[in-house]
RNA sequence: GGCCCGUUGGUCAAGCGGCUAAGACACCGCCCUUUCACGGCGGAAACAGGAGUUCGAUUCUCCUACGGGUCACCA
């Protein structure tokens, strides 16, 4: 028996099968149709979902999606000290709001759908030790007794040294060259060790590849003699990316770009085992303007890279998503053009076509998309939102809404499914100042001041009062109003007004004004006869009479 | 510091050797209009800098500057 073979069975008494074996009982070739990509999403389980989380994830998501693929949620908790007890729920919950769905993997309750599973790192030491019995038997890993201190020793005679810092060439002899036999008494004596990569690599040496995204990408190979498992067994990010990605088949890794420099470790370990690599694309950094310079969306300083900031403020999930779409392939603006009312799940989501550079997250811009998103939904979405959202964030707002949901509607439907809709609201938490005439609970007193004079304001209003009769048109309700014009001194009609301003106190403009003022307290509202509809006749003559009172 | 990635108007961005250098958001003006919107029309606004390759560079190469990333028994 060789050395190699002894020093395998010595570190995995228990594995028997080898790594092909393994493939062809449990993780077979995937049957999908033609170019379908198998993609997945792999955060690990800190509890915090990053905005850029969920822009990694739409993309995996939807490439995998619109090849007739499988997207796949792993979870990578292969490190104790970070993760966080619902850590799981967490991401899940959180992605599944913005209506990113996966095929196979974890699920929100800590359960597991699919066939090539586990789908937690913590659960697949199995397969791990199956890979990595197979390189040590083939002398390309080694056990390392090295101790913490003994590594940051090396760390600072190399940062003295000015040489690249890690455990390669010269500075690996102690462990790399051990004789089986003082490894046995090493391990008898229960020394704790990691397993490293015995890495064939040379500084200088290169290394190239083709990212979706970027192209070619060329750079130095990996030659540190990285960590494959740690002393508990569990193995290195780089080693578990190298077995999950191959035994779920997964045709194309997305990931943050932060993972270009360690590529090299990942290809260089892909051929070690004899594995064809996945094609990678590494999606950019989502930033943030910061003193007219850019930097990454900080989890600490910027609450908008938290996904739970777009809940509170009450973004709906699609205008997320499509803002989201419109930085990642920005042909998806010309499409949603061109495809107004289809869901953004048709839209045919290109990996290549993003742009390989970290676009600033433009709150501006999404505020408009958002408005547009909320314009073309019905007034029923509109209120069935609205309900959920304040149920959570605004409950005085959500009684209101609830108690009276009739009205609620009719609300929601002013100026609402035209051809040409409003875009008053952009977000859930803008509802409540933006329908606040409509409750004496939510209204202010003070209503805003118009710059026409008192009297005439009285003048204007006492009219209306012995005119105003409630109708569904808006024709009459507006002849009604021109009909008193002249009589109070203004002018029914606005051209004519402004051929002769000086035979006239304002125009029809202007006493639809006061009455909109008297009635809502703002100068700016939607259609003005369906806003007084809604209240009907008994409030607004009670606002107008009160509002004579006032001024 | 080594290695890598990036740099087109304020922002997101088309472009892939020859264009008056698209479009969107924001901004400004006009039109429509009972207000505000919506919509329509128009405007201002950009290839980081320098060499080279070429008949011709936003596009290819190199250098510089700036921004970002990475160098763990973290992912």
């Amino acid at each position: 028996m060789t050395d190699t073979k002894r020093l395998a069975d010595l570190l995995f008494p228990d594995i028997k099968e080898t790594p092909q074996e393994l493939m062809d009982s449990c993780y077979p070739v995937r049957d999908l149709p033609q170019g379908a990509l198998v993609t997945r999403f792999a955060p690990s389980p800190t509890g915090f979902l990053h905005i850029g989380g969920v822009f990694a994830s739409m993309a995996a998501e939807r490439a995998a999606h619109i090849s007739g693929g499988i997207c796949i949620l792993r979870i990578e908790d292969t490190d104790k000290k970070r993760e966080m007890d619902d850590g799981v729920s967490i991401i899940v919950n959180g992605l599944s709001d913005f209506g990113i769905r996966f095929d196979e993997g974890v699920k929100a309750d800590g359960s597991e759908s699919g066939g090539y599973g586990p789908y937690i790192q913590s659960k697949r030491r199995y397969p791990y030790h199956v890979f990595c019995k197979d390189l040590v038997e083939k002398g390309l890993a080694y056990p390392c007794f090295c101790t913490a201190e003994r590594l940051s020793e090396i760390r600072e005679e190399q940062e003295k040294a000015g040489v690249t810092p890690g455990y390669w060439g010269e500075y690996t002899s102690a462990c790399r060259e051990r004789s089986i036999d003082e490894i046995e008494a090493l391990i008898a004596a229960g020394t704790p060790y990691v397993v490293r990569l015995r890495s064939p690599g040379k500084p200088g040496g290169r290394v190239k590849f083709r990212d979706v995204i970027r192209g070619e990408i060329e750079m130095e190979e990996n030659f540190v003699d990285v960590v494959l498992l740690k002393s508990d067994g569990i193995p290195t990010y780089h080693f578990a990316h190298i077995v999950d990605d191959t035994l779920m088949r997964v045709t194309t890794v997305t990931r943050g770009e932060e993972w270009i420099a360690s590529a090299p470790i990942h290809l260089q370990l892909f051929w070690l085992c004899g594995l064809k690599a996945p094609k990678y694309a590494h999606v950019p950094s989502i930033m943030k303007e910061d003193n007219g310079g850019k930097r990454k969306l900080s989890k600490r300083k910027d609450p908008e890279a938290a996904v739970s900031y777009f809940v509170e403020e009450g973004y709906p999930a699609d205008a997320v998503m499509e803002y989201l779409l419109t930085i990642a392939n920005s042909n998806f603006e010309d499409w949603r053009k061109q495809n107004k009312t289809a869901s953004y799940t048709a839209f045919p989501f290109a990996l290549n076509k993003m742009s390989p550079s970290g676009a600033l997250f433009d709150l501006i811009k999404l505020q408009s998309v958002s408005g547009t998103v909320i314009s073309l939904m019905t007034a029923e979405q509109v209120l069935e939102s609205v309900l959920e959202w304040s149920e959570r964030y605004d409950r005085e707002l959500f009684e209101l809404l609830n108690a009276d949901k009739a009205k609620a509607l009719q609300i929601f439907s002013i100026d609402r499914g035209g051809s040409k809709p409003r875009k008053d609201i952009a977000k859930w938490n803008e509802v409540r100042a933006y329908i606040s005439y409509f409750y004496d609970e939510l209204r202010q007193a003070e209503g805003e001041a118009l710059e026409i004079a008192a009297e005439d304001q009285k003048a204007i209003l006492t009219k209306y009062l012995t005119v105003y009769t409630p109708t569904e048109s808006k024709d009459e309700w507006f002849s009604d109003i021109k009909a008193m014009c002249e009589e109070v001194g203004f002018c029914p009609d606005v051209k004519a007004y402004k051929a002769d301003p000086a035979g006239y106190k304002g125009h029809v403009g202007d006493v639809s004004s006061v009455i909109r003022v008297a009635v809502t307290g703002r100068k700016n509202t939607p259609d003005l006869c369906a806003i007084m509809n809604v209240l009907g006749k008994d409030k607004v003559t009670e606002r107008i009479n009160e509002y004579l009172e006032r001024i």
